[in-house]
DNA sequence: TTATCATATAATTAATTGCTTATATACGCA
DNA sequence: TGCGTATATAAGCAATTAATTATATGATAA
């Protein structure tokens, strides 16, 4: 066991937050590159609405934050979160997205957020 | 990323299921000692159906094996599920849940599943 | 200022979850 | 064999979740 290790009920909340596929990836790729909410809706071909809501429920137990840059809202993981540890070991083992990113720029929908 | 990187679809199966206390705080325990049912139903306070639907689900994608032991049946970690090393590093973080089991055995509860 | 784009929020609904109650199965013992 | 204990399963229900549609907010550009 870790020094840091976290109580049963906030790992609980914190893996059924990232029970979810959409949730999981977003985190994934936030770990290595910040993002803008339209791009998550074109990387989950999802409504805006529903990108916005699964980004609130991150917001909510700070294991993302945003950031205005313009017209646009970009996200980002906190790294200073205290459960970004625990988050950070369990994203280790899942494959890079950044593929999905990669789709974005051939198709120029990536650029446009720049 | 290490190199059996789990698909996300699997992962997030994988964490929806532990994104919850109770079964969390189960693979926990089960990470280190073997339990029969009835020993759940006392550390969690919980209706044997409750327990056995939670044990079934954990069951069903593999991480956690039955053994019928006379009377018992006694569920323990399939430590060679394909998914083992992935809720390994995460249960590494968490505080061990053995406390629990000593109240049983303290209260007696424990050794009449023995 | 007004129109437009990017995003958030609210309300509604459908699907999923976890519990309860009731019942079935399987073992051990008299 | 029949009873008690341990467990599983099924059915029903309440709570939660995730999506949709509609609307609000805030920034930019004409």
């Amino acid at each position: 066991m870790l020094k840091t290790a976290m109580e049963m009920d906030k790992a609980a909340i914190i893996l059924k937050l990232l029970g979810d596929k959409t949730r999981l990836t977003m985190v994934k790729i936030l770990d290595t590159h910040d993002c803008c909410v339209c791009e998550f809706v074109e990387i989950f071909k999802a409504s805006q609405p529903s990108i916005s809501q699964h980004l609130r429920k991150l917001r909510d137990v700070g294991l993302v934050k945003e950031e205005r840059r313009g017209q646009w809202i970009f996200y980002s993981l906190n790294k200073t979160n205290e459960y970004y540890p625990f988050i950070q070991q369990l994203l280790n083992q899942l494959p890079s997205q950044d593929y999905k990113l990669k789709e974005l720029e051939e198709q120029g929908t990536r650029i446009t957020c720049g």
